[in-house]
Order: structure tokens, then sequence, then C-alpha cells
DNA sequence: AGAACGCCCTGCTGGC
DNA sequence: TGCCAGCAGGGCGTTC
């Protein structure tokens, strides 16, 4: 599951692998893949052939190539990879994917681009980049915490005047981009705080611990190359991640926690499931005594 | 207008 | 053994 440590290992690996080369066609499998891309497949793939990639970027969970064109425009090839998409550099004659979406070739003797997603959450579109530098499609996600941009003192106050779960509000890209859902409970558990409390009735200091606590999460598995339960995600040569050896609440029911002992719980929360530890982390703030 | 809900999709799992 | 409901869940369109 993508969240941004895995969607940065694959701009990494695009930086690598894609930039500096110059697209000569592209080839769209369905119209899925490219449903954002309103004139449709056809056009995208019309649309990519010459364009020369200058550079990878990502914000939150979006990845964008940057492409030049042969007249001199600049746009994105915005990707999101939803819940299961991969990009993959392959040789052109690797055999076929069973979920294979889309192919870009290029004009030298290098590795084909493609994009593979089993559950095609994930999509790619061509956007005019706005005076931010940023894609249309992302202008209206909020920085995340690895960014030059991100003003946490911001999100801080943004997020005490809100009535809001302290995990929804983390899961706002609007508010902070790149938490998912693993993130967020393991941020949630660093900080000793449970997820329904309301962002208003924590301290602001509390609310940048838990802030702090996501981008130190998130920093930690891109250190160790993302997170991996199923093998959906891959990084560009195909090699996961395995921060999943390190997470101390999401997926972990039953199993102590790592702090105090105590069985994890799992709770369902926004249609999907919460993990944290009962006594490290109350619904209530305990009483003394 | 901001908040919340439901749908998109496929593969795997667990229960009967 | 087989079938099917349930689950996984990010983002966006729709609704309230």
């Amino acid at each position: 599951m993508p969240e941004l440590p895995e969607v940065e290992v694959v701009r990494r690996g695009l930086a690598d692998h894609v930039v500096g080369r110059t697209i000569e066609r592209a080839e769209f499998f369905g119209t899925r893949v490219a449903r954002r891309h309103l004139p449709g497949p056809r056009d995208l793939a019309d649309r990519l052939a010459g364009n020369h990639v200058e550079d990878a970027r990502r914000r939150g969970k979006y990845l964008w190539l940057v492409l030049s064109g042969p007249d001199g425009s600049r746009q994105g090839l915005v990707t999101h990879l939803g819940m299961s998409g991969q990009l993959l550099v392959e040789a052109p004659d690797a055999p076929r994917e069973k979920h294979l979406h889309a192919v870009v070739d290029f004009d030298d003797d290098g590795p084909q681009l493609r994009f593979v997603d089993q559950r095609t959450f994930g999509g790619m579109a061509l956007a005019e980049l706005t005076p931010d530098d940023v894609p249309e499609p992302v202008a209206h996600i909020a920085p995340d915490p690895l960014e030059g941009g991100y003003d946490q003192a911001a999100v801080v106050r943004r997020m005490k005047g809100k009535d809001v779960a302290v995990k929804r509000a983390l899961l706002d890209q609007t508010l902070v981009s790149g938490v998912g859902n693993i993130y967020a409970d393991e941020a949630l558990w660093r900080a000793q705080v449970h997820g329904e409390r309301l962002c208003s009735s924590l301290t602001k200091p509390t609310l940048a611990r838990v802030l702090d606590h996501a981008r130190e999460v998130m920093l930690e598995a891109l250190g160790q190359g993302g997170t991996s339960f199923d093998a959906l995600y891959v990084n560009v040569n195909g090699a996961s991640g395995h921060f999943d050896r390190s997470l101390h609440a999401y997926g972990q029911e039953g199993r102590p926690c790592d702090r105090c002992g105590t069985p994890i719980r799992r709770e369902a929360f926004m249609n999907r499931s919460s993990y944290s530890c009962p006594r490290c982390q109350p619904r209530r703030r305990a009483r003394r005594g």
C-alpha cells in the first residue's frame, strides 16, 4: 500500500532510470488507467510521444514526470499508484504482467516504463503545471512533511481549530499530505494518542508531537525502502521494502504492545481498520489517582 | 461551504 | 470442496 515513503522510493527509481530520456511512444490498455485524462487514453499516448523527461517529482502520494515537448512546452505526467499501482522499469521483451495498463518506450536502447495495477485505483494523466510548478490535479494537495514548503506550525494551527478526529485530520491530504492508514496508526502509537480524539481537544504541543512522529516514521520507512505486505508494492526494479518488520501498531491486533505489553486492539474507523494500544492510547485522558 | 459517505476494483480469506 | 460475503483502502463525486 503505497504511502509517501513507498512513492518516494518509486520517484527515486524514476530519477535514476527515466529522467533524461525521450519518449518515443506510449500505449495504454483499456480506458480506466487514463480516466483522469479526460480526452482519453489515445490522446494521452499521442501527446506523450516526443517529450523529454526533465525531472521526477512528488508531493504526498502523487508522483509526476516533468516533460518538455519539442516546442518547449512543459507539462506533468501525473501518476497516482492508488492501492496497488506499480511503476516498473523493464526490458521490452519481459513477459507482460497480468494487470499491465500502460507501456512507455524511449528513443534509446534502454528499458521501458510500465504501469501495472491490480485494482486500478491508480491512474495517469497529462496536466498543465501551475505557477507553483505543480501539476493542476496536485494543486489542492497540501505540502508533505518531507518537502521544503511544509509549515508544521501552520498545520498545527489548522488542526487545533477543527472538531474532527485527529486520525481523520492526518488522513486529510489537504491538511498534510502523504500520510495513509498505516503511518497514521504508527504516528499515533508513537505519540500515545488515540486517533478518535478531537483535534480541538488536544494541545498544540500534542498535535505537533503527532506530526513529528508522522514525519519520523515515514523517514524511517523510507530508509528501509518502504513497507510491503503482499508484494503489490515494489520499487521500479521489482524489489520490496521491508519496513513492515518495524510496525508497532498497524496490523498487530492481539500482539503485545512493544511499550507496555497490552494486546493491540483493532477498531473500525472511517470504514477501515485502526490499530492502537488500549493502555498507551486511551480514548479519554486517564484520570489521576 | 465544509464535512461525511459511498463507490471504484481485484484477489485473498474465512465461514458455512 | 465450493461458493460468496467481507475485507483491504486513497481519492473523488455526490449528498447533506
